[in-house]
DNA sequence: AGCACGCCGACT
DNA sequence: GTCGGCGTGCTC
């Protein structure tokens, strides 16, 4: 359409059905993609200009076009990813645009800004006002009056006065600083040949610039991300951008040097921390191609792109990258859908890589490339199991002889041992032993967990707190109350009893506000703690060059649950967790304790052999016709009041259509019934790989409308099965 | 997402 | 008699 068009539909982050018409005004002339302002009932919004047309398709009065931002517009492939995870995810397009629209200061303009920082001398009239300005002044940088005032809680008219009064100066902050040019021949890190070899098979997939994803798949340790920065090398060398994505927002600082060191330019960061100006820093950069490398989570592949040419997706078998608030995307699997519609390579690379992956490696969508273990170790160090039905445990013990032993000795030989037990807190649940009361959370059907080192109860699904009670709050018998089970602090607890003298660090993610967690890590890197206790926090691509052995307290914790993924996630957890282990030149082993070693998952990782567990496991995914072998959606029914929550999901079995090779499952309740006061019913629907899903839920919940608190979502690919 | 319109409880 | 609670619906 020409440039001329007089009909603008402009998609609006907003949930709405489609795109809304406007008129052009003469001589405006927009191109597709362009960002816009438009008038909205008595509001202006920023929008994207989707399609040009000469006639509106609505016979409303249209209005106009007020404006068109100095912005590069979005790209055809932008345009098009969003439109296809609209309709993948059943989801607005306008809530998809929403995500691209996370940075409103871009739209600003590259206008100078001016801030104010404290000065020596004091103001010529004090008030309480003034004094909040002052204290939130004088402990942090120089801010703009609007932040300023909102930090201190007073009107911009303070600001003002105290800058007349002296006790504020202006300072100019710096124009958007620009990114600069990657260094491709930066960083002297000297490759294997094993990583040569893998990295010349990226290469060649990033030089040939379709579309190809690549699954990097290596043991911790050997190299991956030297191999991917060379696909990210060559990707920029042909004057594309590229995106790094992480799983979690601790993109450690130690991580990104790394990236910055091989490129040797500032890489941009972006993920749910960065703050506002920097967001509006990147965004421009990414939209005007002047960011070149991007490191980021999920949230980073709605970047404006003006050039994408390569994904890395690092980690891809983590569970993070399924986003589960507001619109529920999977990061890998949307950055392979980018790919393909840009048409350029994604690598997925991870030592655990997810069966999604695998099953497509098998099928030949994805090529594969296997690094080996730089210093020639196996996989995994030696894992032996402890079966917990034959050894004695003491009550309120939860460290086996043999573990015992084992920790002792490497402790005696100055080496470091990590205990691994996938629960914060000190218990997992307390019961009153008069009348068998259980500490529930008022507002989720779950036990409220004990974090004794806090003095309080938390509940892990909503957050709430509240102190321990001294008597049961259902019998009010005192002293009663006993902690069940144990958490990481329990475990410490005991650790501390029977390894006097062992310097012992607990690490979860309780630590993570502040530069606690970094400083505890620093701590376990140097040496200083030589018995670490950790959640998973701990499995997650820390260097701890000391240790050498893992002791794992249980391990059945997520085969317990019937989730089909349980085997798969315990895997990755297992073998993550083990490979924290002989690091460095020591080799390392693993102990793990299971009151199921018998079981698939245990024998294999005794014998080291992956291929062959996830062989069977996905035989029994295949039986079973799940992902990857079908397709599966949840549907979340939610509501505040439980007899209508559960009426209307019953209702909603009543009108599900026929169709071929689909089954719907439920309603049941969901797995934690109530979650922050909301009782939730689930459906889950199963199809063949062939069915059109999207298209049965459509037909299915076409006019269906939640009235009230009641709520529904619709949640394609979950990733808990049951 | 806002913002208005609309129908039922405690106040000048 | 009104102010105001937030439930429902519309915005080209």
């Amino acid at each position: 359409m020409s440039a001329d068009s007089a009909i603008a539909d402009v998609l609006l982050p907003l949930a709405l059905d489609g795109a809304y018409s406007y008129r052009i005004p003469a001589g405006m002339g927009l191109g597709l993609g362009d960002f816009v302002a438009v008038p909205l009932g008595p509001r202006q919004m920023i929008g994207v200009v989707w399609a040009l047309k000469d006639q509106a398709m609505t016979n409303k009065a249209l209005r106009d076009v007020i404006g068109r931002f100095d912005v590069p517009p979005l790209s055809d492939t932008h345009r098009k990813f969003i439109d296809w995870l609209s309709a993948y995810y059943l989801e607005p397009a306008g809530n998809v645009l929403r995500m691209v629209l996370r940075a409103p200061g871009a739209f600003a303009g590259p206008r100078e800004q001016v801030a104010y920082r404290i000065t020596d001398s004091a103001p010529k009239r004090m008030t309480p006002q003034r004094a909040r300005v002052l204290e939130v002044a004088r402990e942090g940088f120089a801010m703009r009056a609007v932040d300023l005032a909102e930090a201190a809680g007073v009107g911009t008219s303070v600001i003002k006065a105290l800058v007349k009064d002296g006790a504020l100066q202006a300072v100019a902050l710096p124009a958007l600083r620009r990114f600069a040019e990657p260094v491709l021949n930066a960083g002297g890190y000297i490759l294997s040949a094993d990583q040569q070899a893998a990295a010349a098979a990226l290469r060649a997939a990033v030089v040939a610039r379709g579309h190809k994803v690549m699954l990097l798949d290596g043991v911790t340790g050997s190299g991956k991300t030297e191999v991917y920065f060379e696909a990210m090398a060559a990707a920029l060398a042909g004057g594309a951008q590229v995106l790094l994505l992480l799983p979690e927002i601790a993109l450690t600082q130690p991580f990104l040097a790394r990236v910055e060191n091989r490129f040797g330019c500032e890489a941009a960061q972006w993920h749910s921390d960065v703050r506002t100006r920097e967001r509006d820093r990147v965004w421009r950069g990414v939209a005007d191609g002047t960011a070149r490398i991007v490191v980021g989570a999920r949230s980073a592949l709605f970047l404006p792109w003006k050039k994408l040419g390569l994904i890395v997706v690092d980690e891809e078998h983590e569970s993070a990258y399924k986003q589960d608030e507001g619109v529920p995307y999977h990061a890998r699997d949307m950055a392979v859908l980018y790919g393909a519609i840009g048409k350029f390579p994604v690598v997925l690379s991870s030592a655990t890589p997810s069966l999604e992956s695998l099953v497509n490696v098998d099928r030949g969508r994805y090529g594969v490339v296997k690094l080996k273990d730089r210093h020639g170790r196996p996989e995994l160090p030696e894992i032996s199991l402890i079966d917990m039905r034959s050894v004695k445990m003491e009550p309120g013990q939860w460290i086996s002889e043999p573990l015992f032993a084992a920790v002792q000795a490497t402790l005696a030989s100055d080496d470091q041992a990590l205990l691994f037990l996938n629960r914060r807190g000190y218990a997992p649940l307390t019961l009153c032993r008069a009348c068998g009361h259980r500490l529930e959370c008022p507002n989720c059907a779950a036990s409220l967990v004990e974090h004794r080192f806090r003095k309080q109860l938390m509940c892990h699904h909503c957050g709430h707190l509240e102190p321990m009670p001294q008597a049961c709050p259902k019998c009010q018998t005192e002293g009663k109350m006993v902690p069940v089970g144990p958490g990481v602090e329990r475990l410490a607890e005991e650790a501390a009893a029977r390894f006097p003298g062992a310097r012992i660090g607990v690490l979860s993610s309780d630590l993570s506000r502040g530069t606690l967690l970094k400083d505890a890590l620093a701590d376990v890197e140097n040496g200083h703690y030589n018995l670490v206790i950790g959640t998973q926090l701990v499995a997650k691509g820390h260097h701890f060059p000391h240790l050498t052995l893992v002791g794992v307290v249980d391990a059945d914790l997520a085969l317990e649950s019937s989730d089909p993924r349980g085997g798969e996630r315990t895997w990755a957890l297992m073998a993550q967790v083990a490979g924290r282990s002989g690091r460095g030149e020591k080799p390392g082993r693993a102990l793990v304790q299971t009151y199921l070693p018998e079981h698939p998952l245990m024998q294999a990782l005794r014998k080291g052999e992956r291929d062959a567990y996830l062989d069977q496991e996905k035989l029994i995914r295949e039986s079973a016709g799940l992902p990857p072998y079908g397709r599966l959606a949840a549907i979340i029914i939610s509501g505040e009041d439980a007899p209508s929550t559960e009426r209307f999901a019953r209702g909603l079995s009543n009108i599900v259509p026929m169709a071929e090779g689909v089954t719907v499952l439920g309603p049941a309740q969901a797995p934690i019934a109530l979650v922050r006061g909301r009782h939730r019913w689930r459906f889950l629907v199963k199809a063949k790989r062939e069915v059109n899903i999207q298209g049965f839920l459509k037909q299915w919940l076409e006019g269906v409308k939640p009235k009230g608190s009641l709520a529904l979502q619709v949640d394609v690919d979950p990733y808990n099965f049951l």
